[in-house]
DNA sequence: ATATTTTTGGAACAATCATTCCAAAAATAT
DNA sequence: ATATTTTTGGAATGATTGTTCCAAAAATAT
């Protein structure tokens, strides 16, 4: 039988996510990887293919994580309105380094001829308004809120939100002056 | 004397603009440069110091014309509510071709590192918020909506919901969409 | 211990990166 | 027309890009 791996995959692939995550894909050079990673080139090419395969994997696992983070943000609340609020407030405490989030990054980044990512990017949107839709429904089942609101608007209004948070993120230090934002956001869902 | 220029030094900082804008900085050679622009690689060395040189002007560019285009977009409607949904709506006609918008992009690609970016990116910032805050403020002076509204969040929150619709124009196809978001934020505005 | 299989280190690859340099061309002032 | 000054074309720079290759090392199964 054959040599075992030294690294572990899934470490390796969570460093490649940081990184990724930090400078982007185009700032990224393989030697950085290789550097930033601690295994060899051969390895790199080895266990994954190569550059833009890593960086395709570090994006796959970003969402899973980014989902289950989500998901365990909103539903550890006692009603709807804290479970946004949590949302929000637990995404900005992530970003002590200025990361911002790496499917953001990655959106605003995009270019117009690249169908691949865009797809992948709208797959994203879509499961996240999902999420949120669902569950301002189960909050409006439980009367949490007034019934009869657009949630279907609200949850796209709260993703857009998301994303401009996430970007404001990068140059603005205190998470307070976004929370302010997400407050005043916050009112149409109580007020009625 | 001397030979005169064979280019519009304008015009071709405009181009750079564009494509700069387009692909970002990391992903735009300077062979990318010369072909769009069209002048010769000296040249660029000449005129303009080098590509880092090149993109911080083609950056204040983008600020002038984006500022004049603002205050175009929202001075020109008879009242303040009209007038943000104008800018808006300006602003997601005019990407037509899904660049985004040039700081939006840039913010989202800033590394935690850049100091130099990151104070442009505030001062960019402070400008935008102070020209909603202003214009919100002459529009509550006139009477156009109830007064006694956080004007200070308001902006904060059009700011941000502005850098949110520009990401995800990239990626969403129909404008209408983010206008929904748009209006369910005018409400604040005009609600009691 | 030997055979087998895979990882590993590092050299080597051609291509591209940003930048510099120089001689030739061009355009105005005299 | 000649002198002067700047642009221009294109070659050349050395560094870095992503990727490949190969021999040596390592680890398990027999």
């Amino acid at each position: 039988m054959a040599r075992t791996k030294t690294f572990e995959q899934s470490e390796v692939l969570m460093k490649a996510m940081d990184l990724f995550w930090r400078k982007g894909y185009h700032a990224t050079s393989v030697q950085d990887l290789v550097s930033y990673l601690g295994i060899n080139r051969a390895s790199l090419y080895h266990t994954f293919s190569g550059k833009e395969d890593l960086f395709l994997k570090a994006l796959e696992n970003y969402r899973e994580i980014n989902k289950a983070d989500m998901l365990e943000a909103l539903y550890s609340q006692p009603n709807a309105i804290a479970g946004i609020r949590n949302l929000f407030h637990y995404s900005l405490k992530e970003r002590k380094d200025r990361k911002g989030c790496f499917t953001v990054n990655l959106t605003a980044a995009l270019m117009a001829d690249d169908k691949h990512l865009q797809e992948i990017l709208r797959d994203n949107q879509r499961d996240f308004e999902k999420i949120i839709f669902d569950y301002l429904k189960s909050g409006e089942v439980m009367g949490e809120f007034p019934k009869g609101k657009d949630l279907r608007a609200i949850a796209n209004l709260l993703y857009t939100l998301y994303n401009g948070i996430q970007v404001i993120s990068k140059i603005e230090a205190a998470p307070s002056r976004q929370m302010e934002a997400v407050e005043v956001v916050l009112q149409l869902l109580e007020d009625k």
